[in-house]
DNA sequence: ACCTGAACACCGTTCAAGT
DNA sequence: ACCTGAACACCGTTCAAGT
C-alpha cells in the first residue's frame, strides 16, 4: 500500500518565477495593489512567505518589475509588408485598443508602470511601433515621435480613465462632472483618431 | 525680561493642512514617495505623527489625496477672446510645456496620480482646456475629447519619461535604450505639435 | 535545493490622556 | 482645541535551521 501524501505535502509543485507573478497578478486584479504582501502571497502559493525570496532574491522590488514586464511588454503584430494605404494605421489602432484593454483589466499594475525605473521594459513595445510607422514609409526620426506619442497617450489615457472613475462606480451625474458620466470607450476611439489622423507619410 | 520660550516651545506655529502637505512633498522630491511616513512627516513637522490626524482625520489617505490636489490641479490661462489664428494653439501650447515641467518636478507624485480615484481632482484643468478649444471655433464635442487627449499625452509622456529614465541617471546607451539616450523635452515638443496639428476648426 | 520559524526594525492607526 | 505616549495589528526582510 502507497503511503498517504502527508497533510502538508513536502513534495507538492515546486514554486517558480511563473507561479508567483501570476498569483500576485491575481491578488491585484481582485483586491487591488495595496493588498499585494509578501505574505498573503505566501498564502495564495501555499507556501510561508519567505519561500519567495528563494526565487525573488531582489524580494518584492523584483516581484513588482516583474509584474510590470508581465503585463506592459506586449509588441504590436507587425503587417505584412505588402503596403496597403490604410493597412500601418489599422495595425497601430488595433494595438492601441488591445494594449488599452489589458491595462484596465489589469489598472492595479498601472501605478507600478509609472513608479518602476526600466527603460528595458517597454524597448520592444516601442520598436514594434516605429516598425510599423518605418514600413508605413514614415521617416524615421518622426517614427521615432509617433511612437513614443502613441503610447504615451494609450498609457496617459487609461491612467485618466481609472483616475476618473468614482469608487463606488455610480452612474449618475455628480459635481465633479459635470458633463455627465464620460464614455471611456468613445473618447479614447476620438482621440486615438485624432493623433493617427496627423501621420502622414 | 522676556521669558525664554522653552526648548520644546509649547506654543509654537500650530499644524495646517497647508504645511503639513507642503511639508510631505518635501519628503518626496527630496527622498521618494516610499520614503513618505507618517512618522517621518512628524518629525519634518516638529511634531508627533499622530498630531497629523487631528488636522487629516482620515489620515495618509487623505493626505494622498490633497497631494494629488495640490501638484495636478493646474488650469490652463485662457486667452484675451480676441480670435489670434494661432492664439489659442499657443495657449495649449504653454499650458502642456507649463503642466509637463509641474510634473517632472514633483514625479514622486506622479503615481498617486494615477491610483487615486478622484474625477473632481482635474475638472478644472480639463475644463479650462475645453473653454479655450470652445474659443477657438473647435466644436463642443471635439473639443471635450481634444481636452482629454491632451492631458492624457502630458501625463502618458511625463510618466514614459520618468519610467524610461534609469535611476543612475547615466548618458550612455544601453542595451535598454538601442536608439541611445532620448532626448525627452525635443520628443515631448515635436509630440505635442504633432498632436494640436491635427486641431482644425 | 528548497522551504520554515523566529526575530528585527519598521509601518499606519486607535485611544485614552495630557495641557 | 491641539498634541502626546503607549499600544495594536500589521509590514518587508534576515538568518539560522530544517528536510
Amino acid at each position: 500500500m502507497v503511503r498517504q501524501p502527508a497533510i502538508n505535502a513536502k513534495h507538492r509543485t515546486p514554486l517558480s518565477t511563473e507561479r508567483i507573478i501570476e498569483a500576485a497578478l491575481q491578488i491585484i486584479d481582485a483586491q487591488g495593489l495595496s493588498r499585494l504582501t509578501m505574505r498573503r502571497l505566501g498564502d495564495a502559493l501555499e507556501v510561508e512567505a519567505m519561500a519567495i525570496y528563494h526565487h525573488l532574491p531582489r524580494g518584492k522590488e523584483q516581484l513588482l518589475d516583474g509584474l510590470v514586464v508581465h503585463v506592459a511588454a506586449v509588441p504590436a503584430a507587425v503587417p505584412a509588408p505588402g503596403r496597403g494605404a490604410t493597412r500601418w494605421r489599422g495595425a497601430l489602432r488595433d494595438w492601441a485598443r488591445g494594449y488599452r484593454e489589458r491595462l484596465l483589466t489589469h489598472a492595479g499594475v498601472l501605478p507600478l508602470l509609472v513608479t518602476r525605473r526600466n527603460p528595458a521594459a517597454l524597448a520592444g513595445t516601442t520598436a514594434s511601433l516605429r516598425e510599423i510607422l518605418r514600413q508605413g514609409g514614415i521617416a524615421e526620426a518622426t517614427a521615432a515621435v509617433a511612437a513614443h506619442t502613441l503610447l504615451s497617450y494609450v498609457i496617459g489615457h487609461a491612467a485618466m480613465e481609472v483616475r476618473g472613475t468614482a469608487a463606488g462606480g455610480e452612474p449618475a451625474a455628480t459635481a465633479a462632472e459635470p458633463e455627465g458620466p464620460v464614455d471611456w470607450d468613445a473618447r479614447f476611439l476620438a482621440g486615438l483618431d485624432l493623433l493617427l489622423a496627423g501621420l502622414n507619410p
